[in-house]
RNA sequence: GGAGGGGUACCCAAGUGGCCAAAGGGAGCAGACUGUAAAUCUGCCGGCUCUACGCCUUCGUUGGUUCGAAUCCAACCCCCUCCA
């Protein structure tokens, strides 16, 4: 079967899907001679891309990667899934996190399996094959060790951008920083990839496995780079896409495991710009297609809004199905399009009268936990951002008897009330 | 080890005895305008309530001076720069 997919595209066509939208490639030469060796012998190609262990909640971000496994999955080559255990020791040097907490072998265990819960919302699981780096580098040991450092001299360490800053800056650069490359560049060796994917920050490393194998006599990996995607509050600055990388602990983020809904609507709020930048790292639509999205909507012959719904939807659709993609999407129109919010669709919270024939408003959002306090729901209210069953209520004195109220605190909180 | 600079609210940053819950900016939230987009404008932005110029908790930490301290003094902790 295998074969079938491997003869399925000519070495040509499959170079062209397989290098799209990279940001570097080393060496395309190679690649192509590869792709060829592999046509002819019927023999898949091992494409390695490694994930540190420590964080598994997997966004779009890191989709961009796992859309490019894909592509050569879906020429019949095999993935290498590597979780980088061992080198989570180290943690990748970025100055900045010098040293993280070790994981356990169950932490990592667990991570995994929260992994490939996500990854295989993309990835081909028939074509996946998940590693650890611990394999074979808990097995290197101290001797494997200084042999491996002794590949490498320092001046190319510091050709890394990072350790060059840093050296030049007198920042502190640790000894155990430089083996990190080195391990990851074993693991190249330890595998015998044929091509090595990452994000743009990873190509002095991914070029540090390239030499080593030279050393070590294989073949060496062909490496790929890609964007870094930027976070859904990045915006249009000078004519560029400017904003931090996305990231969960930026919150701007959309994650692979998000229901719907939430990548519908998330995607909904980000800036004419950005979409244009997501259409083309992420959809699966052609350069060409975007080319002629764009300029209908430039002509005013397509909505903006409609450009990004069905970028909106491509994206629930590929995490999620088609139909749960399409109720996001009602629901999302309904709600904040018609502003239509459905009564029956809002948790129900019961609050007591406590014996007094009404309460203040205030007193009830709070008890509802749409708001913080009652002060919190009183400047709310003053500033018309509280609406009982639709109707704007701003006296911070109103209340409320007994009975059932739809209550809402902007645009995106809402309860049943239901007062007794 | 020596010399100097600094730690203020979510972030940046003013403030150097009372008018300081603390300027300004950013982020965030709410409203107007829209397409829940951006831009723009307005309001809120330590917390609480009986919304009063009320109360409580904040200006690295702990003590002290004072009617009164983010502001003065002492000790301690942490960060940065230069020298060694």
């Amino acid at each position: 079967m295998a074969e079938n997919l491997l003869r399925r595209a000519t070495p040509e066509e499959q170079f062209e899907e397989v290098t799209r939208g990279t940001v570097d490639l080393h060496v395309p030469e190679e690649l192509k001679k590869k792709l060829e060796r592999s046509y002819e012998k019927g023999q898949p190609l091992i494409i390695k891309a490694g994930f540190d262990p420590s964080r598994p909640d997997l966004h779009l971000g890191h989709s961009l990667l796992l859309t490019r496994m894909r592509r050569f999955q879906e020429f019949g080559h095999q993935v290498v899934f590597l979780i980088g255990d061992f080198t989570a020791l180290i943690g990748d040097p970025t100055g900045k996190n010098a040293t993280r907490p070790a994981l356990t072998r169950d932490e990592v265990k667990a991570n995994a399996v929260t992994y490939q819960q996500q990854v295989f919302k993309v990835l081909d699981e028939a074509r996946t094959q998940v590693r650890f780096n611990s394999e074979w580098l808990d097995k290197l040991g101290t001797e494997g060790m200084i042999r491996l450092a002794a590949r490498y001299s320092v001046q190319r360490m510091l050709e890394r951008d990072d350790f060059k800053k840093r050296f030049r800056d007198n920042r502190s650069i640790a000894i155990h920083e430089f083996l990190y490359p080195l391990l990851q560049g074993y693991d190249s060796v330890a595998l015998k990839a044929d091509v090595e994917l990452g994000a743009t920050d990873q190509l002095f490393n991914l070029l540090v496995g390239r030499q080593l194998m030279k050393e070590e006599g294989l073949e060496p990996q062909v490496i790929m780079t890609g964007p870094i995607l930027e976070g859904l509050d990045a915006k249009l600055v000078d004519g560029k896409i400017v904003g931090e990388k996305m990231s969960k602990s930026l919150d701007n983020y959309v994650g692979i495991s998000e229901p719907p809904e939430q990548i519908y609507g998330k995607l909904m709020s980000i800036t004419d710009d950005l979409m244009w930048r997501y259409y083309e790292l992420l959809s699966s639509r052609t350069l060409k297609e975007l080319a002629e999205l764009k300029e209908k909507v430039a002509k005013g012959e397509l909505h903006p809004k409609k450009a990004k719904s069905a970028f909106a939807l491509e994206m629930a659709t590929r995490f999620h199905d088609e139909e749960s993609a399409r109720k996001a999407m009602e629901g999302w129109e309904e709600r904040y399009s018609k502003k239509n919010i459905v009564a029956e669709e809002q948790p129900l919270v019961e609050v007591s009268l406590g014996g007094e024939p009404k309460l203040l408003v205030t007193k009830a959002l709070a008890e509802t936990k749409l708001v913080a306090s009652a002060t919190e729901g009183r400047k709310l209210m003053v500033q018309g951002g509280v609406k009982v069953n639709g109707e704007k209520v701003t006296d911070p004195k109103a209340e409320l008897g007994a009975g059932e109220y739809l209550v809402q605190v902007g645009k995106h909180k809402s309860a049943r009330l239901k007062l007794a």
